[in-house]
DNA sequence: CAGCAGATTGACT
DNA sequence: GTCAATCTGCTGC
């Protein structure tokens, strides 16, 4: 598992680099499933006109981007999707990274059973509600330490420099010159990546 | 308090 | 390609 001082960190866009090739793991129930993180997008705080915590807002929706880093920031998309991200930094520093894709690895049959598909396909976990539903992450677990039922794992797998690209973060258009940002990274190639519309 | 847009997805034309 | 689903939070009456 990730030592604590990996989340606690002060770049969270290199955090969202570091983050890419660690699994993800979680274990509701006695259901465990597990993927590689192929995608991510850093958000940075006060100062980034993307992020729920530009400008020092705090609501009850955003209070965990708050907490120390380590936790997970669950939030609800459109009313419906369970969007998945990393606290990290200090205590009062809002930074997080959102992890929008993984490649399955345990517990597919698991996943298929909760997003009702019949087939492993990259549609499965590729982009951040997705992943949410197949992990069986939900709001209920913002907030929660991540080394008990939600983990991230090292096993070793390191991304080559080069295979990681960057680019503009999706859906952020409204964030004026930050949405130009190149926080979003992604494993060159992998087919879990996914087809989110940038700028 | 109504209206609207959003860190999205999947069903349908 | 278009659109509905439906919760949170901001804006304006």
């Amino acid at each position: 598992m990730l030592p604590e001082d990996f989340y606690t960190r002060k770049h969270v866009v290199q955090i969202a680099k570091d983050l890419l090739g660690k699994v993800l793991v979680t274990n509701f129930e006695g259901e465990r499933t597990a993927g590689m993180i192929v995608e991510t997008e850093a958000y940075a705080g006060v100062v980034d006109k993307a992020s729920h915590a530009y400008g020092g807002r705090r609501t009850a929706r955003t209070e965990t981007m708050y907490s120390r880093g380590g936790v997970a920031y669950v939030y609800l998309c459109y009313g419906i999707h369970h969007l998945f991200n990393v606290v990290t930094n200090a205590e009062d520093i809002p930074h997080a990274v959102l992890i929008r894709a993984v490649e399955p690895l345990e517990g597919v049959d698991i996943m298929l059973a909760r997003r009702g598909k019949p087939k492993l396909t990259p549609q499965l976990t590729a982009g951040p509600g997705a992943l949410s539903r197949a992990l069986g992450i939900t709001t209920g677990y913002t907030g929660l330490s991540l080394n008990t039922h939600i983990f991230i794992e090292d096993r070793g797998i390191k991304i080559p420099p080069r295979d990681i690209i960057a680019g503009t973060r999706v859906g952020v258009a409204y964030a004026q010159e930050d949405a130009y940002l190149p926080y979003r990274f992604w494993v060159k190639g992998n087919p879990y990546v996914s087809r989110g519309k940038g700028l």
